[in-house]
DNA sequence: TGATTGAATCAATTTCAATCGAATCAAGGC
DNA sequence: GCCTTGATTCGATTGAAATTGATTCAATCA
């Protein structure tokens, strides 16, 4: 799946935008959605896949983050992204 | 289909890049793809309703171009495109 | 007007990602 | 240890989009 692809549903690019705001553990990006843990877990999963999240465990929850530069690359994968 | 979606596929995302650098009919745009004219023709469809391109009838051609600020749409459809 | 070429449309199929249900893991509290 | 909670993983299913094959359309030329 390329890295548009990845930012392209709707569910991934919602918690992607969610997460230029700031760190969210999994707990609070869920209460955005009206879908399953596991669901989201796997759209989670896509965005570590490609390398624009990053976790970090504390404690029983999981913190998501934007990794660094995930928007340069994502603009850069745009066709006039050069 | 979302306008991400779009342009999120291979061949739609390829055509949209060569549009950048100007026109092009479809018979050249075919060139670029190892797929058969009507799937190209699908494709060209989807850029079509997506309001990302523009047709213009030259004899027996058809000449597309990029349409006036698509890609200021597509970046303002990224997570970070406010 | 009949043939040819470039392109679009249509119906049917395939394919892959999204979704679902159940099981598993990881950490904390009892 | 056992139970609960937050999160992930696994296998199977569904559904939307990509692809195929055949047909139709539009314009030019013999």
């Amino acid at each position: 799946m390329s890295l548009l692809q990845a930012v392209a549903d709707p569910v991934r690019y919602t918690v992607l935008a969610r997460l230029t705001t700031g760190t969210a553990c999994v707990c609070e990006l869920q209460e955005h959605f009206d879908i399953a843990p596991n669901l989201l877990s796997y759209h989670l999963k896509v965005l570590r896949d490609n390398d624009l999240v990053t976790t970090a465990r504390r404690g029983r929850w999981v913190d998501y983050s934007l990794a660094p530069g995930a928007m340069g690359r994502i603009r850069q994968a745009l066709p006039g992204g050069d």
